[in-house]
DNA sequence: GCTATTTTGTTGCAATTGCAAATATTGCAA
DNA sequence: TTGCAATATTTGCAATTGCAACAAAATAGC
């Protein structure tokens, strides 16, 4: 076999490459969607965790995305800057902060949710609903290894 | 319901937020095994692509991966440099170029192989051969819609 | 044959990202 | 109680990325 039928084997059997792959694609179809609303995709996963559970810790954040600290830090200035959240004091430490979704945040909550709900039906569109549900349980399944799930 | 219960719902329903997160980890293992080599991510992907389909146009290569010319420009550039690829001329051309492995690059083709084995099964440690197989057959349906397949 | 348009690839510069160090706070242990 | 490690977050700076302009070559229209 040759090098390169050794390579075409490998990528064309490998999951990570069509999942870099989609991913990719997911941005694009996103950075359409979200230009709407002048949030970044960072910006926007913050916002959506933060609506689903209110009053985290940036770590906590963080840790539930695999998303770096300075890269919290970072999107919440601008989410801040902007009224959607804000940093509410810990009441148990003065280091850390309660990341709270403002009423202004909350209301876009519609919005952001048919954004997802759109970009997921054009993901999906060459699957049956059967397979669409199957295909969510493995990657669910396939990413459970590494994540927890859930508020706090 | 809420906007929390609203947003939750549509985030575990949601096959984007699981593949979005799938491919970070992905990066994260790459670049742990790509450490070891010196390259980036990118640079990996074109150089396996090149050893696949050897003597491709950095537009053809660009247009496998929806990878913008200029990272593909500055990736090739330092796979050059490093010796692993030329740009020779297109037969046909002048401007373009043909984008060749050389033997070095060529020699790198098991170990690369090997790196990608290691990471998907990896990520599908969790998954049955069956389901496994299932799951990549339902990411190429996924993505078959926005890409082709095979050389030239 | 001559100009306009498209294709192919590269590059300057500004924006973004990421590392590593800094800041501030907390807990622990001698 | 004091010093030392750990935690939570921010920030300076260097590396990377991405846009948009550029250059060069090929193609099309006149």
């Amino acid at each position: 076999m040759t090098d390169a039928d050794t390579v075409r084997q490998t990528r064309t059997a490998s999951h990570g490459w069509y999942i870099q792959r989609l991913a990719r694609q997911l941005d694009l179809w996103m950075a359409e969607e979200l230009a709407a609303f002048d949030l970044t995709h960072g910006q926007f996963a913050i916002l959506m965790m933060v609506i689903e559970c209110d009053g985290q810790t940036q770590a906590g954040i963080g840790q539930r995305f695999a998303m770096p600290p300075y890269a919290i830090s970072r999107a919440i200035d601008g989410l801040e800057t902007r009224g959607l959240v804000t940093r509410a004091p810990h009441p148990g430490s003065r280091r850390a902060h309660l990341v709270r979704a403002t009423d202004a945040g909350r209301a876009l909550a519609p919005d952001l949710a048919a954004v997802v709900a759109r970009v997921n039906a054009r993901l999906t569109a060459g699957l049956s609903p059967e397979r669409a549900t199957d295909f969510l349980d493995m990657l669910q399944t396939t990413l459970s290894r590494a994540t927890q799930d859930g508020c706090s």
